[in-house]
DNA sequence: ATAGGGTTAG
């Protein structure tokens, strides 16, 4: 039924070159295709997987008819924009599509609801909320779960909460999302508490659930819930995946078990870069440097190309080893051949691993040089390698300070501090230290005399109030 | 007539 001129238009619409973009342009209006709502909807749904931006340019031509464009196809590309990483054209389509007279439907809504999330604007998120609930699509399902998502992701998880309570048919999506809410806002025990209240009512989990619980075990470093939910795992064959997999992977690795890690990534089918960089970061923490290295060789020659994270990953194992020429051999590897701009971490272990080596100047020009502010762990990083190495006075008496400025409720700061003082501002007096300390709520360590803390300070000195 | 939701990292 659909005519010739539909087909040509199709396979014209693959070539995306501007002049063809254009002729199929004007192919549609001489054709008076742009009057007939079903091919719009097609085009438009054919179009967005070739390319959002030529989608827009005609669907952009076709907003100011009459009739205008039909819902689906505005529903087509607000989905499109959710996905993008220009999710709030979507959010503009939304208010577009009401503007030109059309009322949103049911599936308007996840997609709008999606990219409100991923903006983290609750403002509008909410407004849109409210129009569901005037609209009475509150009752539906997927509205719903996409509502609750919203709200998490806007980090609002009591509204989240609300909207879980209130859905009247809860079903393994919701659960899970509710789980993944009070995961990514680092409440991990409340999602273990929903979990116990999807068991009381007979919903099992599948394995995008326990992927987040795993989650909540790793954020509580607590081995036992996290096998707990492997046994689950076996007990009910869900497979192995790699989402699932990484997961329990990085619970063992996290929690202390890099043996029971290992043996998890060799038994996976398939790995991603994620599974191979998580591997590597464990065994790197765990101290085996030698393994981090190699599985990085390994992961090279599996033709996956490193991330950011997994040059964390390999920089701290360099920076372990006291491997310093391979450290920096690594960081030019990153920037000059894989094109990844260095985060503050990657410089942290530049700083750590030059430091570790005694390599004070060296460390500090790193600091120095680099386009950000030193952070806590860095700065730490860099004063205990000035103690270690025998200065008596940090190298740089601002570094010193910038640190209780950027944590003053820390105690060991100040110990560390304390250490490396220079002789003006004098924390090594016991009176000036504990004034500070008081000062910021903090108490030296019960068994701990003051004396021993200027001699010998170290983290455990000091417990926080 | 065509379509919708949830998962992992320093």
């Amino acid at each position: 039924m659909l005519s010739r001129q539909f087909q040509t238009l199709l396979q014209l619409q693959k070539s995306t070159t501007t002049t063809h973009l254009l002729q199929l342009h004007s192919l549609i209006i001489k054709t008076a295709l742009d009057r007939d709502q079903y091919f719009i909807s097609k085009f438009i749904q054919t179009s967005c997987s070739v390319s959002i931006d030529f989608t827009r340019f005609i669907f952009d031509s076709l907003l100011p008819l009459d009739p205008p464009p039909p819902v689906f196809a505005f529903n087509t590309i607000i989905r499109e924009y959710s996905k993008s990483s220009a999710p709030i054209e979507s959010v503009k389509l939304f208010s577009q599509l009401q503007m030109v007279g059309l009322k949103p439907d049911k599936f308007t809504f996840p997609f709008v609801l999606k990219s409100c999330g991923r903006c983290s604007i609750v403002g509008v998120g909410g407004a849109v909320h409210s129009l569901i609930y005037k609209m009475g699509f509150d009752s539906d399902r997927y509205i719903g779960n996409t509502l609750l998502r919203m709200y998490s992701g806007c980090g609002v998880i009591g509204l989240a909460k609300q909207v879980f309570d209130e859905m009247c048919d809860r079903d393994v999506v919701s659960w899970s999302s509710m789980i993944a809410g009070y995961v990514a806002c680092s409440c991990p025990l409340d999602a273990l508490i929903v979990f116990q209240n999807m068991k009381s009512v007979d919903e099992n989990p599948n394995s995008v659930t326990l992927v987040s619980l795993l989650s909540a075990s790793t954020h509580l470093l607590n081995i036992h819930i996290g096998m707990s939910i492997h046994s689950q795992i076996i007990v009910t064959g869900i497979r192995l995946g790699v989402a699932l997999g990484t997961a329990l992977l990085e619970m063992y690795s996290k929690c202390g078990h890099i043996e029971a890690a290992f043996q998890v990534f060799n038994s996976l089918e398939e790995k991603n870069l994620q599974s191979w960089t998580i591997m590597i970061s464990g065994l790197a923490d765990h101290g085996r440097g030698e393994d981090a290295i190699s599985l990085f060789t390994k992961m090279e020659e599996n033709g996956l190309k490193p991330d950011s994270m997994s040059f964390s990953g390999i920089l701290s194992a360099c920076s372990h080893l006291g491997l310093v020429e391979k450290g920096k051999r690594y960081f030019d590897q990153m920037v000059k051949i894989y094109g990844i701009k260095p985060t503050t971490e990657h410089y942290g272990c530049m700083v750590d691993m030059l430091g570790r080596a005694g390599m004070i100047e060296e460390a500090y020009k790193v600091i120095k040089k680099m386009p950000m502010e030193p952070n806590s762990v860095m700065l730490r990083s860099f004063i205990c390698a000035c103690k270690n190495h025998g200065e008596v006075v940090c190298l740089d008496e601002n570094l010193r300070k910038l640190l209780l400025q950027i944590e003053p409720d820390i105690g060991a700061n100040y110990v560390l501090a304390a250490c490396v003082s220079s002789a003006s501002e004098k924390w090594n007096d016991v009176a000036t230290l504990r004034d500070a300390m008081k000062g910021r709520g903090l108490k030296k360590a019960p068994g701990c005399s003051w004396v021993e803390v200027n001699s010998k300070p170290s983290v455990r000195s000091f417990n926080q109030l």
